[in-house]
This record gives structure tokens, sequence and C-alpha cells, in this order.
DNA sequence: GGAAGATGCGCAATAATCTTTCGTGCTTGC
DNA sequence: GCAAGCACGAAAGATTATTGCGCATCTTCC
């Protein structure tokens, strides 16, 4: 946690930029209060820093004709530290899984993942995901309509920590 | 599904805006092989057209601090469109729940939620979520580290299914 | 066929933004 | 109290965004 080398401007400019990554920097620089290059010099220190990774549009995947969401809950019959890197390493070459998420209790992992339409998601069911080695159990759970989707973290929540501590 | 609308060149702007929203606009024209006047007129239809949502920096949650990710399984008492309605709002609410999403089978709701420390979401979880009227049942499971991660949906599927298509 | 309209490109010019440089003030530590 | 280290902001030049316009291509309708 480096969140306490940060002051609030830098947390407003993180902030800022979660809610509009393309905001221009000195329409930035107006939103939390100083001039154009020490404000330009923050987003430079924050993403080398590693607290920005990037920067992503948004896109409206049904649209787009990915109408299929799926939350597939995968048991594997070895967790032995290799057998989970290797399914992580699946997971990670498989575009349809855009998400892979190592759980504790019954479930080893969580995957959240996308698929044009029903048969082609069963079609990396059954074709990919059902018959890689080492995996147990899968069961799937199609999304039937998303309610809430906010990227990154909340930065009132954080804000409230800060001023506690401070 | 309005992507037919699209040719090749749209759909490698939104590819390059998904991996880097922040992309200047000529060196989006750039790569996809256009000038920037025709470039930026191509991006600014696909944002009012409502295929770009928006732009988002991806923070690093744990290093600012959010070091518990969870999903949480909700089932509710009723699953009348009315209760289904009142509690997805509930969720949009909540700072710490991210994601919502209805799904089908046993499990109405999957929630994604972040967290300062496993305290802070014991105290949401039994003050908030546990007491709010009409939740039947919450599973919750501790994500305990992360494999894949990656925003929008997979282009190259995409590409290969128009070109079948074409 | 062939002309009229629509669509989309690229060039050129201007407006806005980015980015560097540099001088100033403020804290920090000795 | 004073030097060193930071971070800021003004100014200037480089880059980028944005608009206007002419041209080519492609449809569409005689």
């Amino acid at each position: 946690m480096v969140a306490t080398r940060l002051d609030e401007i830098d947390r407003m400019i993180l902030a800022e930029l979660q809610a509009d990554g393309r905001m221009t920097n000195v329409e930035l620089a107006k939103r939390v209060g100083i001039s154009a290059p020490p404000c330009l010099r923050r987003v430079r220190t924050l993403e080398e820093s590693g607290l920005i990774r990037g920067y992503h549009a948004e896109v409206n995947s049904r649209e787009l004709g990915f109408e299929v969401q799926v939350f597939a809950m995968v048991g594997l019959e070895s967790q032995a530290e290799a057998e989970l890197s290797a399914f992580e390493e699946r997971c990670r070459e498989w575009p349809l899984v855009r998400e892979c998420h190592m759980l504790n209790g019954e479930v080893d992992f969580i995957l959240k993942c996308v698929a044009p339409d029903l048969s082609s998601f069963q079609q990396f069911l059954t074709g990919e995901l059902l018959t890689t080695p080492n995996v147990a159990s899968v069961k799937t759970s199609l999304v039937i309509r998303g309610a809430k989707d906010e990227p990154g973290v909340p930065f009132d929540v954080l804000e409230e920590r800060m001023s506690r501590t401070a």
C-alpha cells in the first residue's frame, strides 16, 4: 500500500481519470486545482509507479455482438501450485475468458466469460474448459441482466478513510 | 447488434482504444491506416452511437488500499420484478459493490465487491447486505489472487466471426 | 448507361493542448 | 538561520485536435 504517500490532489487525479480517462490534461488540472505542468508530472508519476495501469475504452459488448455473459465456477482435482498455475495460464490463453480469479472455499476459480451467443459458449465449455486436464467440476451461470458495472474502486471510501487516519 | 454496420477500420479503432484509451488521435489514425480527421470523426460517431461508453483509467486497487476483493452470491426470498429492481437499486448505492449481475440458476445475483480490509467487508456484509430486506442467503468467496483481468471483449474473436459471415 | 446525391477520404489551416524549460517559493534538515 | 530538495506556475515551442473544403467513389434513380 503506497496510497499513504499520495496527497489529496493525487487521489483526485486518480478519481477523475477513472471516471473519464480521456480527459485533457488542462481540464484535469483545472478540476484538481493546479496548473497543467505539475498536473501532467503527477499523472506521469502515477503511471510510472503502477498506480495507473492503463487506460481503456469501455465498449458496449452486447451491441458489438457479444450477447452472452457467463460466470463459471471451476473446481480442480489437484490444488497443487503447479496445477493452479497451469490452469491460470490456460485461462489467459482463452479469449472468451475475460477474468479469472482464484477463490477460497469450495470453488477454486471463478471465470467471467463472454461469447457471441449461447452455442459459441457451449462449444467453448464442452470443447475447451471441460476437456482441460485437472478440471473436476464446472458450474456455469448465465447473466440475465447487468445491474451495476463500475470500474475500479470507490474513491469516496478512500477519502473517508484517509481523513480518519489523518 | 449494430456491429454489422461497422467496417474493419471501426473495429480496429475499437480494439486499439480498448487496449489504450489515451492514445492520441494521430497515433490511432496511423495504426488503423487513415488520416487523422476521418479517424476522429469515426471515434466521435462510435462515442455517440454508444458503442464506446466511456474511457477509464485502470487503477491498482491493492496499492490504493483496497486489499480485499470478494464475490458474493445472493439469493432473494422473492424474485418478483419489483423486488429484483429494489435489490439492484440497493447495489447501485453501495460503493463497495462494484458489479452486480442477475444470474439464472439457484443464485439470484452475483456481486463483485472491494474493501480496504476484511473487517471493512465483514462490516458491510453483516451491517448492510445481510440486513437488507428480502435477502435470503449470501455466500461469499474471497479472491485469493487474480490470474486474469482483461477489460471488454476479445476483438480477434469478433474479426474471425465477421470474416466468416462476409 | 449516366447524372445527382450521398458518403467518406485527405489536405490545409487554425485552435487547443501537450511538454519542456526555467525561475520562484516553500518546506526540511542540519 | 541557511542550504538542499521539492513542487509549483509562467512562458514558449512542439504536437495534437478540430474545422472547412475539394475530390474521389459508390449508390440510386431515372
